[in-house]
DNA sequence: GCCAACGTTGGC
DNA sequence: GCCAACGTTGGC
């Protein structure tokens, strides 16, 4: 059974742009234990992926992704040179995971945050909108999946 | 650029 | 184990 999920990126950093460009990508970078979490326990090949645009002009999903194989240690945590490097993690121990996330499409625009908060009431429960949430990696169900992939996109 | 909300760290 | 201080996220 197919999971669903959304996926926060600064396009300044990594856009949809950049990852149809590349066509896979490993998700370098996450340092929060819950989403690192979903990345390493409960996402499965083939599972969809909102790509989200975030700490941007105009916030929103700008893309749709997949997920590809399984989750392994991501590299940046023992690489000194990285952002990302965490001197705490032990290669026997990785603290780090991280998945293959490969293009699917890009929308012809971006579904704007401020269009997705005016489905509240439709969508029910949803991380990305839950106060104060800042999950980088959050579930979506195939319910919102499919609402939210149905709203009209914005230019961007 | 501001700042509220949040997660992590480390002294005690 | 508490909690103040700090750093980060991300909308605005």
């Amino acid at each position: 059974m197919p999971r669903y999920w959304l996926m926060k990126s600064e396009p300044d950093d990594f856009s949809i742009d950049d990852l149809e460009r590349v066509g896979v990508e490993p998700w370098t970078g996450v340092r929060n234990y819950q989403a690192r979490n979903f990345m390493r326990e409960a996402m499965r090949p083939g599972d969809g992926v909102l790509f989200y645009h975030s700490n941007t002009k105009v916030p929103g999903i700008a893309g749709v992704a997949e997920v590809v194989g399984e989750a392994y240690p991501d590299p940046t945590q023992f690489d000194p040179a990285s952002k990302y490097h965490d001197p705490k993690s032990r290669p026997d121990a990785p603290r780090w995971w991280l998945v293959d996330v490969r293009f699917v499409r890009r929308l012809r625009g971006v579904i704007p945050l401020e269009r997705i908060r005016a489905e509240a009431e439709r969508l029910g429960e949803i991380e990305l909108l839950r106060k104060g949430s800042r999950l980088s990696v959050a579930p979506v169900s195939a319910a919102q999946w499919k609402h939210l992939l149905s709203l009209e996109p914005e230019a961007r």
